[in-house]
Parts: structure tokens; C-alpha cells; sequence
DNA sequence: AAAGATTGATCTGTCAATCTTT
DNA sequence: AAAGATTGACAGATCAATCTTT
């Protein structure tokens, strides 16, 4: 009864959740208990890092990010805060906004990849060889391309 | 540069984590405008009717959850107030309570159910072959085992 | 004292409405 | 009118403190 085809994508997909979250509450907390900034400081910096300058539009960073709009400005708004963007006016473009990465904010991030890239390591390859972790990229960005594509 | 095997985990990493939001929050839209129960709602109380009498207490129930007890406490509360679940005193145990999906939790979760398994099975379909989506299965079930065993 | 669960205070996220510029 | 972005009002999540029972 449970083998027919749907069945079995439910089950591939229940299994994609459980590791998901399985895997990201165990290195968010390892970012929390070492007092660094959290997992979602952290992708938005790298986005902003890996940008051109530092820095992008809210709009493309809120294409980005798993945040709303008005989510993001609020994110945005308490980083600021905390020093680690800036927001600068859009030279062309009167209506828009640049958030830019600090220098605080650059060093913030190298100090919590610094934590975050040798335990993802210990993690993935405790649960995962290098061949099967190839395999499973390889998946993976099939699912990106056909899903985005 | 690019090509240790540090770096193909972090780039296996991202590709895990932006599939996962992509696939997330495409399903959860579908729920949300169909005017259904949230995919936090469904989860729970999946999680409910798959144990025996429909019932788990709460400490079960939060395990098998991503929030916290307290986060939980007050999830259950919203979905008693709801009709879909209903708090049951644990018998041998009087700090205890049950969470139970009531037959307005069953049906709504049904009626869910009924529109998030066939666009999962679209969505799924449209990124990924039969033998892709078993062989991504096995690679995350073994993800699982490592990982929690 | 520890386990099961809830509550208070606070922070974060989201929707709709708004403001400014194009 | 539409695009870029923010704000107000409210729902949801989280931490620590609390209460009850073991």
C-alpha cells in the first residue's frame, strides 16, 4: 500500500524536512553558543560580501532571502543597529536603498564562518562520504536548475 | 580554488538550503491560498494522528516539532481554540497532558492533505525523475540514520 | 531537585496601508 | 499608475522564570 509512486515522494520529502531541520537547529546553536551572529546574519552578510562592493538594493537582496519586503527592512533596520550595514542612498535612483556591509559587519561574518564552516564540515561528513555527498549535489542543483529554470 | 572537498560541502550546503526554501515556501503558498491550515498545522497534527488514538503528550509532541515546549504550549493553544486539537490530562501522570486531534483536526488535515500531496507530487515530479527521487531518498535516509543514531 | 508544562516579557515576522519617486 | 521601500498593527516565536507533580 505504500509503494506505489506518490508514496514514495512523500516519504522522500518528509525525509528532506527532517534532515533540514535536523541539521540546521544543530548549527544554529552552535553559532548561539558561541555568541556569534546568527545563521540568518550570516547569509545575509555573505550576499551582501559576495556582491559587487559589498553591497545591494534591498530589493535584490529581499530576492535573496527568504524575507518579506517590509520583513527585511525591519532586519535591516537592527543591523544597523548592531553596526554590521550601513544603508546608502542609490546614486540613479531616488526611491532606493543600498545596504552595504560594515567592516564590523565583514570581520562579524569571518569570525562566525569560522565557527560555522569546520562544524558543517564535522557534520556533513558524519552523515555523508565524499561520494555520496557529490552525488547528493548533484541532485541537488538539478533541483535548483528545473525548479528555477 | 573552489575544488577541496571543504568547499563542495559548502557549496552542497547551499544548494540544500536553497532548494529547501524554494520547495517550502512554493507548497506553503499553495496551503495558504487554498485557505487551508498552515504546513505547521498540518505537520502537527500528522504527527497526532499517526500515534495511537490520535493523541501524544506534549513533551512527545515537541519533539517531533522544530519549536520549543513553550513555542508548542501556545501553538496547541491557538489550535484548540481552532477546534482542530483538544488538551487530555495524562492519566498516570498529573503533570502531564495530551495533545489530541479532534475529528474537525482530522477532517481539516484530510482536506489539506488533499491539496498539498498532489502539488507535492507535481513539484517534486517536475524537478526530479522517479530514480533521482529514490536515489535522493536513500542518500537522506542514510543522512538520518547517521545522524540521530 | 528534576521533569512536564505554561506564562510574562520581549523580540521577530507579516499583512496591509502609506510615502516618495519614477 | 507602478516601483522601491518603510511603518503600524498584529500574530507568532523565544528565553527565562514559574508552577505543579514526581
Amino acid at each position: 500500500m505504500l509503494n506505489n509512486s506518490k508514496d514514495k515522494q512523500l516519504s522522500a520529502w518528509r525525509l528532506y524536512l527532517a534532515s533540514h531541520t535536523h541539521l540546521t537547529t544543530h548549527l544554529d546553536s552552535h553559532l548561539k553558543a558561541s555568541g556569534l551572529i546568527s545563521f540568518d546574519t550570516l547569509i545575509i552578510l555573505t550576499a551582501l560580501i559576495e556582491s559587487p562592493n559589498n553591497r545591494l538594493r534591498m530589493s535584490e537582496l529581499a530576492a535573496n532571502i527568504t524575507f518579506s519586503r517590509s520583513g527585511l527592512s525591519r532586519k535591516v533596520d537592527r543591523l544597523e543597529r548592531a553596526g554590521l550595514i550601513r544603508r546608502e542612498p542609490a546614486p540613479n535612483d531616488r526611491r532606493g536603498w543600498y545596504a552595504v556591509a560594515t567592516d564590523e559587519g565583514i570581520e562579524a561574518r569571518a569570525k562566525a564562518l569560522s565557527v560555522y564552516e569546520p562544524e558543517l564540515e564535522n557534520v556533513w561528513r558524519s552523515v555523508l562520504s565524499e561520494e555520496e555527498s557529490a552525488q547528493l549535489s548533484a541532485l541537488l542543483s538539478e533541483v535548483i536548475k528545473r525548479a528555477t529554470g
